[in-house]
DNA sequence: GGGCCGTACTG
DNA sequence: CAGTAC
DNA sequence: GCCC
């Protein structure tokens, strides 16, 4: 019946052999939006997902007025210290650097900057990193945001050679004021702030990702661990200047002793242990392997590290018929999904997206989400949020839309297909009963369909000299109404969204998901988007109606 | 010391 | 229900 | 691992 269920079950020959270099590449941090859309962004009908418009968003009312941020050297300069970790629980404590003296473990001086990508081990950053490294320390967007310039600025200065051996504490104390903390990373919410892909601490960041990773397939506490890294590393990511202290590190939202702990040891040595030591653990190699396949995650891969497998090749061996079909799936194209697509490509799939949905009935409108929309210049898979201004036209047309596209070919798997809001059509749209219905179809939850694409020109005639990649593509309708939370709820990094539903229920008292925004007292829906009449422009009513500034999509890279 | 986003699908 | 994905 |  369903003409592209037909999952080929048949086991891969031999894989072909991944080149091992790839092996982290999830690892690097986007480096690259700054070359950027410019071209992309034209308002092109309304296929693409950006807007240029609005101004890095900072607010700078609530800039407390901080003494000016003098002389740090003793820390940004060329010398070292090593300080007991005591030094630093007891700084915090206090609420300001204390003299070091009592504390001092070592101290020295340094000829160069330590560079811990040339130190740390081979093939974790690729050549853009190396690059951006090169380029310097630059936070992202120019202007410093206060008049005594951050500290990356002053530390260019030549260093004054450290005094402060033996100095008074008093003197010392005033030494080492930190640049203010940045407005608007006094929010613990992240949905409050802009977080850039681009981040002047990238290197370090890449360190704590690696830790996170390991963490989530090693430890079995439900992610929590992770979950800490996660949150860690968005702050960090939203952080202007170049970390240079602990106590800098620790004053950052999620950011503690550990963190600071992590950091000492990285500014000192160029490395972190626990670092090296997942990068050498040929347990970690084979649990991210497994990680990588789709509808793998970490009880999976525990699970196939269990049994004795060690690499793709013995599952596809040893474990082929204990595969769920998404699992096969993944593994059928467990390297076209690991490859990246270009944002041309996305384009190219989208707007194909579109013709067909508007095949299926006029005046679509759409807006390309996920990393596309993040301004990602690779993209993990293609996620495209479609709407219509009529009430009901979005009633069963995911299953309309994919049941042509695959027939023609740009779609050859299903990976799942929600329907479940179609399917309860009538439902009111108020969670726990009662309240108007909003007349006629209301909806709980969006329909979508998660599907395997390719190109089906391509597909019908092939050119041995061009490969035909697979790709990850989510298709998904959302009720008019509610359609500015959906691209909200789709636009965002993970702790982005998470904050925001935190924030929202915390600070506002409704409840967030991209179905919609209902007061948690009662759960009324509430109508945010009233009055807009196109995709963004509902999106920017959400962020108003949430009582939120408004965030460039490009500014919610949080990971 | 307890909680960490929330929901739908699949097996 | 557990596991995965978004 | 951090925060309330």
């Amino acid at each position: 019946m369903e003409a592209d269920d037909a999952v080929d079950n048949s086991r891969p020959k031999k894989r072909r052999r991944v080149e091992k270099g790839d092996a982290n590449e999830a690892i690097v941090i986007e480096s690259s939006t700054e070359s950027e859309p410019e071209s992309l962004s034209s308002p092109r009908s309304n296929l693409i997902g950006t807007t240029r418009p609005n101004p890095p968003a900072i607010n700078l009312s609530l800039t407390p007025e901080l003494p000016p941020a003098p002389e740090y050297d003793d820390f940004t300069g060329d010398s070292i210290k090593v300080l007991t970790l005591e030094w630093y629980l007891d700084s915090v404590k206090a609420g300001v650097l204390l003299p070091t003296k009592n504390y001092v473990v070592f101290e020295g001086r340094i000829t160069g900057k330590p560079n811990p990508l040339i130190q740390s081990p081979r093939k974790i950053l690729r050549r853009e990193n190396l690059i951006s490294q090169a380029k310097g320390d630059t936070p992202p967007r120019g202007q410093p945001l206060y008049k005594h310039g951050p500290r990356w600025a002053i530390s260019k200065s030549p260093a004054q050679p450290p005094r402060l051996m033996h100095q008074t504490s008093s003197e010392h104390d005033r030494a080492v004021a930190l640049p203010p903390l940045p407005p608007s990373l006094c929010s613990i919410y992240s949905c409050q702030r802009s977080t850039p892909a681009q981040s002047p601490n990238a290197d370090f960041i890449a360190q704590l990702y690696i830790i996170k990773h390991a963490r989530k397939l090693d430890r079995d506490d439900r992610g929590i661990s992770a979950l800490a890294y996660s949150k860690a590393i968005a702050s960090i990511q939203a952080y202007p200047y170049t970390l240079t202290s602990p106590e800098e590190v620790a004053r950052l939202p999620n950011c503690a002793e550990r963190y600071a702990e992590i950091f000492q040891e990285w500014k000192e040595t160029g490395r972190v242990q626990e670092v090296q030591q997942i990068e050498t653990d040929e347990r970690m190699k084979s649990l991210t392997e497994f990680y990588e396949i789709y509808d793998v995650a970490e009880k999976t891969a525990r699970q196939f590290y269990a049994r004795g497998w060690r690499d793709l090749d013995d599952v596809i061996s040893q474990g082929w018929d204990t595969l769920t079909p998404n699992q096969q799936i993944g593994v059928k194209f467990y390297d076209d999904f690991k490859e990246k697509i270009p944002r041309d490509e996305v384009e190219r799939i989208a707007a194909i997206v579109l013709r067909y949905a508007n095949q299926v009935r006029e005046g679509f409108h759409m807006v390309i989400v996920g990393g596309y929309r993040k301004g990602k210049t690779m993209c993990g898979d293609v996620d495209v949020i479609l709407s219509h201004p009529d009430e009901d036209a979005t009633d069963h047309v995911v299953e309309q839309i994919v049941w042509n596209l695959a027939e023609d070919q740009w779609i050859t798997h299903r990976l799942t297909v929600s329907t479940a809001n179609s399917e309860r059509g009538q439902q009111t749209i108020n969670w726990r009963g009662g309240m108007s219905k909003t007349r006629g179809r209301g909806f709980c939850t969006l329909d979508k369909a998660l599907v395997v694409w390719q190109d089906a020109e391509l597909a019908k005639n092939p050119d041995p000299g061009r490969r035909n990649p697979r790709r990850r593509v989510d298709i998904i309708l959302s009720p008019w109404k509610t359609a500015g939370c959906a691209v909200l709820g789709w636009s965002g990094g993970t702790m982005f969204e998470r904050d925001l539903r935190k924030y929202c229920r915390n600070v506002k008292g409704v409840k967030f998901d991209s179905t919609g925004v209902r007061r948690l007292s009662d759960g009324t829906w509430l109508d945010l988007e009233k009055g807009a009449n196109d995709l963004l422009e509902k999106e920017k009513k959400v962020f108003e109606g949430l009582g939120l500034e408004w965030r460039d999509p490009e500014e919610r890279c949080t990971g």
